[in-house]
DNA sequence: GGCCATAGCGCG
DNA sequence: AAAGCGCGCTATGGCC
């Protein structure tokens, strides 16, 4: 953090009372280390994305804090208000009957240390800091409409809490991105080169792999074909006499042509190298560290996004590299089954909240209403969470529908719902978007009927919603994981290095190591107990304590 | 040259 | 008639 820069303080009550008169200071990473040390507020202030970053680089943490923009994007979804503007500017200007500013371009994704990144740090610092009345007036707002806004769960509160969890999980994501995953480059180049071999001499060319792979490609088809290009691939298929619809993997796999091997080993060899190869590591690795940039509430569900470096996407042949430093460990957890549990836990469906007490929901299921069969009893359920109807899934559909009407009838109804056109809501009242909002480009299909009802769109907007309702929950249930791990971790020197949906990922001294297993199991159940108090649901974890984090699972 | 849609595949 | 959800990233290929 560049010194001098400076800021507005101002102690508040709970409620939002003021305590004492506005301050201002020139070092406002040393006020705020002062006071946390001293008093151990919650922090109210507009981003903690914004802000937070820049204390912890000036070596200053915080327990608690109120984000006053994560808590306007959930509240004006509550509202049906989905997508208006949730800078603090937006929520005083919506109050104030002044035009709403749009939201400022999110920041692109850049490598750490990028040339831009010092450029942003000028436009932040001349920017003037929020007239902290306008802080104060958007809080009390909020006050008064998270009281008011709608959840799945029954009885008022749960909007608190979500805000709450998000606001806690934003300091969890700025200092994830701050520590960075421990990456060993030297394990991720051998990797590299035994599966692609040596790379290529001239800079950004193919690796030797690859470029054999594909003279064994031109080989088989008996002309040059780019194997990249998925357009020139179905004309040499076609060529063959073999006429493909796309050249997706599992298409290709029913295909009987010599070129069909070298063609899959060439794609996943190809993939490694252009997602995850020399030039990621360059561009994403610094310092022992995989840096990402994590964004809460980035999903339209409540799960997390990132930015840069496809961090929630890293391939698990490349996890091999994500290895402890010397004498510390990591304790891999993940919750098993965790979006079946939750589901059970919301619908309070007696018998499927039963299975949901066992250590395998999927073979409680198999025992009491699918003849024993496992993987059926997985596929009803998956299917019922997902709008899966034909297939496979339609007899096993029928046995879940009739043994577990209750839980059948919540994801129904969420389901109808979206189709006629409604919003469906988490348990603790994360509001999905309308329908007017396409939430997935590419969402309409040739042919799909426009009308929301009854058309392939309706049916496809009720399978999202359906599913909204689940994978949401299961996201606040995460959230507040998180939040609770974070806390019972203060005092160690363990690290929160990696969250993933439902797995987390602690870096800890090998000491410690069974310390952070407790705690992880302790935030499992403290998120249980606050979401469905008494609810027989259990959301248990594979552990796993491993230094290398392809070893887990 | 930049912009945008699409294809394809990685993760949960 | 059949229809499984949510993402990010990198490539190609058509466009201006």
């Amino acid at each position: 953090m560049p010194s001098g820069a400076g800021g507005l303080l101002r102690p508040l009550a709970d409620d939002g009372a003021v305590l004492g008169p506005e301050r201002r200071v020139d070092d406002l990473a040393s006020a705020v280390a002062a006071i946390e040390a001293r008093d151990r507020p919650r922090w109210l202030w507009p981003s903690t994305a914004e802000l937070y970053p820049r204390l912890l680089a000036a070596g200053v943490r915080v327990e608690r804090c109120h984000d006053l923009e994560l808590a306007e994007a959930i509240l004006l979804g509550a509202e049906g208000r989905w997508g208006q503007p949730r800078s603090l500017a937006a929520a005083l200007a919506r109050l104030t009957g002044d035009p709403v500013p749009p939201d400022p371009p999110s920041r692109a994704a850049l490598p750490p240390g990028g040339a831009q990144e010092s450029l942003f740090d000028e436009t932040f610092i001349a920017a003037p800091p929020p007239p902290l009345d306008a802080v104060l007036r958007v809080f009390a707002d909020q006050r008064t409409r998270t009281a008011a806004a709608p959840s799945l769960a029954p009885g008022g509160g749960a909007v608190r809490t979500l805000v709450a969890a998000e606001s806690a999980a934003a300091l969890v994501a700025a200092e994830m991105g701050f520590t960075g995953l421990p990456w060993r480059a030297d394990i991720h180049d051998a990797l590299l080169r035994e599966l692609l071999g040596p790379p290529s001499p001239v800079d950004g060319g193919p690796p030797a792999r690859l470029v054999e792979l594909n003279a064994r490609l031109n080989e088989a088809f008996g002309a040059r074909v780019h194997p990249d290009s998925p357009a020139e691939v179905l004309r040499a298929f076609a060529r063959q006499g073999i006429t493909l619809r796309s050249t997706r993997r599992w298409e290709l796999q029913h295909v009987e042509h010599p070129a069909v091997p070298i063609l899959l080993e060439y794609k996943e060899l190809y993939r490694l190298w252009v997602a995850h190869g020399w030039s990621w590591l360059d561009q994403w690795v610094t310092g022992g560290r995989f840096r990402a940039e994590y964004i809460p509430g980035g999903v339209v569900s409540g799960r997390w996004a990132t930015r840069g470096g496809g961090a929630l996407q890293i391939p698990r042949v490349v996890r091999k590299a994500v290895v402890a430093d010397p004498g510390w460990t990591f304790v891999v957890a993940d919750a098993g089954q965790l979006e079946p549990r939750i589901l059970a836990a919301v619908s309070a469906d007696h018998r499927l909240a039963r299975a949901g007490a066992a250590g395998d929901l999927y073979a409680a299921l198999a025992a009491e209403a699918f003849d024993g069969d496992r993987t059926k009893a997985k596929v009803a359920l998956l299917g019922a969470m997902y709008g899966q109807t034909g297939g496979m899934a339609a007899p096993a559909l029928a046995a879940l529908r009739r043994f577990y009407p209750t839980a059948w009838d919540l994801v129904e109804e969420a389901a109808r719902t979206g189709e006629a056109g409604g919003l469906v809501r988490t348990w603790l009242g994360r509001t999905c978007p309308p329908s007017s909002v396409s939430w997935r480009e590419g969402f309409d299909e040739p042919g799909m009927e426009v009308d929301a009802r009854g058309g392939a769109r309706g049916r496809a907007r009720g399978r999202f919603t359906r599913n909204f309702v689940i994978q949401g929950t299961a996201a606040e249930w995460a959230l507040v994981v998180l939040a609770r791990l974070r806390t019972h971790l203060t005092g160690l020197a363990a690290e929160l290095v990696f969250f993933q949906h439902d797995e987390f990922v602690v870096h800890c001294p090998e000491g410690e190591a069974e310390a952070v297993v407790a705690a992880v199991h302790t935030a499992g159940d403290e998120a249980r107990r606050l979401l469905f108090a008494d609810t027989p649901v259990r959301f248990p974890f594979d552990v796993a304590v491993v230094t290398c984090y392809a070893e887990a699972k």
